[in-house]
RNA sequence: GCGGAUGUGCCGGAGCGGUCAAACGGGACAGACUCAAAAUCUGUUGGCUUAGUGCCUACAAAGGUUCGAAUCCUUUCAUCCGCACCA
C-alpha cells in the first residue's frame, strides 16, 4: 500500500513564519553562555543563492540550532558583503547602478535564505555597501593613520589589467589574478596605501596556538607569514652601505658574489657605465620570459661592474644583478654562497664564479651542501659549528657596527587601495599646502557620489565636484582620495558589528562586542586561510590595541567546508550549464529534504558532486518518518529501545559536535529503523524528533506540535544521554537474530535453487533463549517473508519432522524450513 | 622542489589491531503487492561451495611488526590541495 506524501510546503512555511513571528531566533545578552555560530557572509551576486551556499550555510545553521538546544546563548547572524567588483561591473555592462543591483540581489538572496529555513537572527542583518557599515571602516582607517599604520609608499604592486585595480599579495593565486584564473598579474610601480600588518607579524604567529584550528589551516598560515631569524649584514659599495639579509651569517666567508634583485629599484645605482647595455638588454630578456607560463626559469644574470667589500674578511666581490632574487623580501639583495646554497651554486656554475667551501660535511662538487658543520676557510672562527659560528660572527659584526640580529617575515603589508568605485572611500584629501589630510572623524561617512561615468579607469575620477573639496586644515582647495579600500576591509570586522548592528555613535559597543565575541565557531572555504582569516586576525589585534577589545584572536575554531561540484565532477558554473538551483530542488522535495542530502553522503570537508539521488534518499526517509511518527502510538518503555536511543544520543552528539554530520544522520536513520521495527516509547520518540531536529528543523517542528507539544521543538533542551541504560548485551542479541535471519534466507535460498518452495520456518530454541526469539518472531517473519514459529526443544508440542532441534548451541537455534 | 591530505566493493563513503567479505546510502538485479507501476515492502549484489557449512581471493603496490592488520611501521606508486627561487 502507497503511503501518502507528507505536505512539506506547507509544513516548511508554516514553520518558518511562526518562527519569524515568535522571534524565535532572536540573540540577547543575558547571563546564559553564549555561542557565536557564524558562516562568512555572502557576496549578493545577481546569480542568486547557489548549491554551495546551500550547503555552507547549512552547516552553520545545523550547528547554530544544535547549540541552541544544548543551552547556548547563540549569536548565528548574516549580512551582505556588498561592496565589490560585480555590482560595478553590471554597471559597465548592463547599465544598472550599482546601487541597485546590489539591492534586488539582496532581495533574491534573502527570499531563498527564507526558503532554505536557516536560523538566523534577521534583526542584525546589514549590508557593507550601506554608508553607517562603510562609515566605520573609515573610521579605522583614521585610527590606523593616527598609530602609523596606515601610510603611503610608491612601490611595485600587483596589477590586474582585467578588474583594471591593484591587488594585495593575498589576492595573487599563482601569479593570477584570485578573480581571473585566466589572467597573468602585472607587476606596476605605483604610489598606494598600505596597512601596516607586518607590525603583528610576530602575534599573527604566535597567536596560532591560541586557535583550534585544523593543523593545515594553521601551517598554511604559518607559512604565508613565513617567519625567519637571522642577521642583516652591511656591505660596503663605493662608501654606501647595502644591507643583506641571511640565515646563515656562518657562511660569511664563503661568498664569492653578491646578487641584487633585477627588479630591485636602485639597480641602475649599481650598474657601471661600461655594463649598462648588457643590463638593459637583460632586463629586457627576463620580462619576456616572465610572462611566459611559469615553471622551472633557468637562474640568470648579469655583473653590475660594481664591488662589494665583505665586512668580515675585506674581500672585494663582484655584484651581479639576478632574476631569482625577490625584490621585496629582505633587502632585495643577498650575498652568495656558492658552496652552501644551490640557487648559489647554479648561478655560480653558470658564470663560472668560485665556489668556495667554508662549511665541513659533504664535498660540493655536485651540488651545494646546505646542512650544518664546521666551519674552515673562516679565518679566526675555524673550528666553530655551525651554530655557534652564528652567534660569534653575528656578534662580530654587530661589535663593528656591520650588522644585527634580525627577523624577516614573508609577510608583506596590505596594499588596501583600489582604482575602483564599489568600494569604501578612504577619507584622506590631498591639500595644496597641509598634503595628505585626514577627515575628521564627525565628517564621516565620506559616501560615495551617485553620479560617476562607468567605462575607463576609477569611476570616481570622473565627478568633479565630488573630487574637489575644502582641506579640513586650512580650508584651502584639496581634493578627495579616489581610492577605496579593499573589499576584505569592509569584511575584516564586520562580526563586530553584528553584535551592535544598528549603532550610530560608535563602531560597536564594547559591552556587547565582548560579550558575543569572539566568533566560537567560524565556517568558510579553505580559499580564505590566508587571506581573509589572516586580515580579521590583524583587525582584532588592531582593535584590542585601541582598547575595544578584551580577546586577542578573533576565531576560536575554523571548519573548511568542501565543495559542491556537478553531478560529472566538474565545477558548477553557468557557462558550462550545469548549475543546480536549490530552489528548484526545494520545491521538489523541501528543503529538509535538500538539508539532509547535502550532508548525508559525505563528511562535511570533503568536495562532494552533487547527485539528486541522493535527496531522493531523503526525501523518502523523511516520508517514512512522517508517516510513521504522525500516526505514532507510543509503546511502553523497552530496556531494549532505551539502550539504542541512550547509546546514539551519545555518539550524534559527539558527531554534530566534531561537524561529521553524515555519520550522525546515518545513526539516526539506523535508529530509525529500530523503531520501526520494535517500536518506541513516548520520550524515546521525543529524543528522536530532537535528535533529527538539527537537519530537518521543519519536519520535526511539525511532528513535534502533532505529540500535542504546545511549545516549540527549536527551544527544547538537547537529550543527554544516559549512561546507565545502556546495555550492550542488547547489542549482541541483535547480532544473534541478524544471524539467524541470514541463516534462514541463506537455506531458503538453496532450496529454492532446487526448485522448492518454502512458506514457513520453525525455530527451536533453548529455553533460556525462548523469550529472545520469540520477541524477534515478527521482524523475522518480515524480513524473511516467511511465517514463524518459535518452539523451546524441550516443547513437547513441536513441529520437528527432521528433528533439528537436536543441532541447537547456544546462540544458535536448530531451523526447520518447509 | 618543499609541505599537507587522501587511496576501501559498481559508485559515494564508514571502519582505524581480533567479533570484517567490510556499517549506511545510492545504483543494479530478483521477488512480493498490483491491471500496471517511476510508489511501497523483502532479498541478492567478490568467487567457488553448502539445509544454516567450508574454502579461496580481497581494503592502491611491495615488504615488515604481531598469535592476529583494511586498521601499526617502512618504501613505492597514484590523486588532490597549498607554497613555489623568501637567501
Amino acid at each position: 500500500m502507497a503511503e501518502k506524501n507528507y505536505n512539506f510546503k506547507e509544513i516548511e512555511r508554516k514553520w518558518q513564519k511562526k518562527w519569524e513571528e515568535k522571534g524565535i531566533f532572536r540573540a540577547k545578552e543575558g547571563a546564559k553562555k553564549k555561542f557565536y555560530v557564524l558562516d562568512m557572509f555572502p557576496y549578493p551576486s545577481g546569480a542568486g543563492l547557489h548549491m554551495g551556499h546551500a550547503f555552507v550555510f547549512s552547516l552553520g545553521d545545523i550547528f547554530a540550532r544544535f547549540k541552541r538546544l544544548q543551552g547556548f546563548n547563540v549569536l548565528y547572524p548574516i549580512g551582505y558583503d556588498s561592496l565589490g567588483l560585480p555590482a560595478e561591473n553590471a554597471a559597465i555592462t548592463a547599465g544598472i547602478r550599482p546601487e541597485d543591483y546590489t539591492k534586488n540581489s539582496i532581495a533574491n538572496f534573502m527570499k531563498q535564505q527564507k526558503a532554505m529555513g536557516w536560523s538566523y537572527d534577521w534583526s542584525r542583518t546589514f549590508k557593507t555597501s550601506d554608508s553607517s557599515y562603510y562609515k566605520w571602516d573609515q573610521w579605522i582607517f583614521l585610527k590606523m593613520l593616527e598609530k602609523g599604520l596606515a601610510y603611503r609608499k610608491k612601490s611595485s604592486v600587483n596589477w590586474c589589467p582585467k578588474c583594471r585595480t591593484v591587488l594585495a599579495n593575498e589576492q595573487v593565486v599563482g601569479g593570477k589574478c584570485w578573480r581571473h584564473e585566466d589572467t597573468n598579474v602585472e607587476i606596476k610601480y605605483l604610489e598606494q596605501w598600505f596597512f601596516k600588518i607586518t607590525e603583528y607579524a610576530d602575534e599573527l604567529l604566535s597567536g596560532l596556538d591560541k586557535v583550534y584550528w585544523s593543523q593545515r589551516a594553521k601551517i598554511m598560515q604559518k607559512n604565508w607569514i613565513g617567519k625567519s631569524e637571522g642577521t642583516e649584514i652591511l656591505f660596503e659599495v663605493e662608501g654606501e652601505k647595502w644591507p643583506i639579509f641571511t640565515t646563515r651569517p656562518d657562511t660569511i666567508f664563503g661568498v664569492t658574489f653578491m646578487v641584487i634583485s633585477c627588479q630591485h629599484p636602485r639597480l641602475f645605482e649599481l650598474v657601471k657605465e661600461k655594463q649598462k647595455k648588457d643590463a638593459e638588454k637583460f632586463l629586457k630578456k627576463i620580462k619576456s620570459v616572465s610572462e611566459k607560463e611559469m615553471g622551472e626559469v633557468e637562474k640568470e644574470g648579469v655583473f653590475t661592474g660594481s664591488y662589494a667589500i665583505n665586512p668580515i674578511n675585506k674581500e672585494k666581490i663582484p655584484i651581479y644583478a639576478g632574476n631569482f632574487v625577490v625584490a621585496d623580501y629582505g633587502s632585495g639583495m643577498v650575498m652568495a654562497v656558492p658552496a652552501h646554497d644551490q640557487r648559489d651554486f647554479e648561478f655560480a656554475k653558470k658564470y663560472k664564479l668560485p665556489i668556495k667551501q667554508v662549511i665541513s660535511g659533504e664535498n660540493v662538487k655536485e651540488k651545494a651542501y646546505a646542512g650544518a658543520g664546521i666551519l674552515i676557510n673562516s679565518g679566526e672562527f675555524n673550528g666553530l659549528s655551525s651554530d655557534e659560528a652564528k652567534q660569534h660572527v653575528t656578534k662580530a659584526l654587530e661589535f663593528k657596527k656591520l650588522g644585527r640580529k634580525k627577523v624577516q617575515y614573508k609577510l608583506r603589508d596590505w596594499l588596501i587601495s583600489r582604482q575602483r568605485y564599489w568600494g569604501t572611500p578612504i577619507p584622506v584629501v590631498y591639500c595644496e599646502k597641509c598634503g595628505i589630510v585626514p577627515i575628521p572623524e564627525k565628517e564621516l561617512p565620506i559616501k560615495l557620489p551617485e553620479h560617476v561615468k562607468f567605462g575607463k579607469g576609477n569611476p570616481l575620477e570622473t565627478n568633479e565636484k565630488w573630487i574637489n573639496t575644502k582641506c579640513p586644515k586650512c580650508k584651502g582647495k584639496a581634493r578627495r582620495e579616489t581610492d577605496t579600500m579593499d573589499t576584505f576591509a569592509n569584511s575584516s570586522w564586520y562580526y563586530l558589528r553584528y553584535t551592535d548592528p544598528k549603532n550610530k555613535k560608535r563602531i560597536f559597543d564594547t559591552k556587547k562586542a565582548n560579550y558575543w565575541a569572539p566568533i566560537d565557531q567560524y565556517i568558510g572555504g579553505p580559499e580564505h586561510i590566508t587571506a581573509h582569516l589572516i586580515y580579521i586576525r590583524f583587525y582584532a589585534k588592531f582593535l584590542r590595541d585601541l582598547g575595544l577589545l578584551k580577546f586577542d584572536e578573533p576565531v576560536l575554531k575554523y571548519f573548511t567546508q568542501g565543495i559542491v561540484h556537478a553531478s560529472n565532477g566538474e565545477k558548477m558554473s553557468k557557462s558550462k550549464g550545469n548549475v543546480i538551483e536549490p530552489l528548484d530542488t526545494i520545491n521538489k522535495y523541501g528543503t529538509d529534504s535538500l538539508r539532509l542530502a547535502l550532508v548525508s553522503s559525505a563528511s562535511p570537508d570533503k568536495n562532494t558532486n552533487w547527485d539528486e539521488n541522493i535527496v531522493l534518499g531523503s526525501y523518502k526517509f523523511l516520508n517514512n518518518f512522517y508517516n510513521y511518527f504522525s500516526s505514532f502510538n507510543p509503546g511502553k518503555k523497552d530496556a531494549r529501545v532505551e539502550s539504542k536511543v541512550n547509546s546514539f544520543v551519545r555518539e550524534i552528539t559527539e558527531d554534530i559536535e566534531n561537524f561529521q554530520y553524515n555519520l550522525a544522520v546515518i545513526k539516526i536513520r539506523q535508529l530509525f529503523s529500530f523503531f520501526q521495527e520494535k517500536g518506541a516509547d513516548k520520550l524515546s520518540a521525543e529524543i528522536m524528533l530532537k535528535l533529527l531536529y538539527p537537519f530537518c528543523p521543519h519536519i520535526t517542528e511539525e511532528l513535534w506540535q502533532k505529540f500535542g507539544n504546545k511549545s516549540f521543538l527549536s527551544l527544547q533542551k538537547w537529550p543527554e544521554a544516559d549512561e546507565k541504560k545502556i546495555n550492550e548485551q542488547f547489542e549482541k542479541e541483535e547480532k544473534v537474530i541478524d544471524d539467524i535471519i541470514n541463516d534462514i534466507n541463506n537455506v531458503v535460498r538453496i532450496i529454492k535453487d532446487k526448485g522448492k518452495n518454502v512458506s514457513k520456518v520453525y525455530i527451536y530454541s533453548l529455553p533460556n533463549e525462548l523469550k529472545l526469539y520469540e520477541s524477534y518472531s515478527d521482524a523475522i517473519e518480515k524480513r524473511t517473508g516467511l511465517s514463524a514459529k518459535v518452539y523451546a526443544v524441550n516443547a513437547k508440542d513441536k513441529y520437528d519432522p527432521e528433528n533439528k532441534s537436536k543441532k541447537v548451541k547456544p546462540g544458535k537455534p536448530g531451523i526447520y524450513l518447509e
